[in-house]
DNA sequence: GTCTATACCCCGATAGAC
DNA sequence: GTCTATCGGGGTATAGAC
């Protein structure tokens, strides 16, 4: 029960402030429990935040294989696996700030084997499904990860300008709603890839 | 001399390793000099924060009003606006994480007004340049901040995923080569952004 | 302008009572 | 399983000699 409670409450705490900015003894005053407590759950801070980002990532990697290997059209396929990124999000928008500081980092927090297969994984289903469109010449040899940087990085960007104060009378207004944020972002980067990518 | 020397250290180890995990006695023995000299140059470590990223921020908005106000096509234009922020980041790449970081963090170490007025004018600039050029009828009305967050994002992601060691095996290899990653991405998004929102 | 020395605080982590 | 108490270390920052 506890353990739950910490997990849940770290999560939001390394997503507002980052690992660094987050100490134990702010994180246990928050929880209103001793210090101690955390210790018994946890090995130790880098541990914890392990398991923060772990449990992030529980990814519904079936969903994505299910798109890849349904009847829908290709473009219908394209633009459902960004949606799966986008429910994601909505499920958990901490990740992003989190995906945006390990970025930063090169990852230097996290257990390189655990990226490598999420990573791997999913640029094997985009590319499969990318290769299934009507590709003009010039993207026939894109390089897969860039589609996915395109993706990943003005979502995450788009949606931490948003969530901001910053630029408030800048931009596009959606009230901080996160969904509305993700759905119209989502939306875009849909079209524009499909627009650019495929002779239509 | 020493002041300048502080500042050209102190911009490569906040852009490594972050605001909170840099610390002044590591700053000043990685400087060989001693954490009072800092001190004397600096009034403490966030105003010191705060000169890195002001000096990393000295952009030469007046290309970019060339390149708005010259005889190019509407196509060169906007090409040519995008290889300003390349060869800015050619320039101090450095400022690639910090950016991410500052994005997660929400602009939270940073003085709101250099933000603000800063991508006011490149929106602003950005805005005018796509305006120029044959937009789709669907893309008239676009946010011209998420276009924004779309070249950004997607060069500041790619770079980082390029330069860590996380997916060597997975993506197009440019052997690290800072300069190479920029050119390829740069190349992407112009293509892609005006394969798509234009009628061709 | 650079140093030594130090004040003071909060950090992560643990021992041991209950 | 949660607590109090505490350790050792490193953090930011400054006073004052040179």
């Amino acid at each position: 029960m506890t353990k739950k409670n910490i997990l849940h409450i770290a999560t939001e705490e390394f997503s507002k402030y980052g690992y660094d900015a987050v100490s134990m003894n702010k994180l246990a005053a928050k929880l209103e429990v001793n210090k101690a407590t955390i210790y018994y759950h946890f090995k130790d801070k880098k541990s914890l935040y392990q398991e923060v980002i772990v449990s992030l990532m529980q990814k519904n990697r079936q969903k994505e294989y299910d798109i890849l290997n349904s009847n829908l059209t290709p473009k219908e396929k394209f633009f459902e696996i960004i949606n799966v990124t986008i429910s994601e999000f909505k499920d958990s928008p901490e990740i992003i700030p989190i995906i945006l500081r390990e970025m930063a980092n090169k990852g230097s927090n996290l257990e390189n084997i655990i990226i490598e297969k999420e990573i791997a994984e999913y640029l094997d289903i985009l590319s499969k499904i990318i290769l299934q469109l009507n590709l003009k010449e010039k993207y026939k040899d894109a390089d897969i990860s860039i589609i996915h940087s395109l993706i990943l990085g003005t979502l995450t960007t788009y949606f931490c300008m948003q969530m901001s104060s910053i630029g408030d009378n800048l931009l596009k207004d959606f009230g901080k709603n996160k969904n509305n944020v993700l759905n119209y972002s989502g939306d875009f980067i849909s079209n524009i890839l499909f627009d650019a990518l495929c002779i239509n």
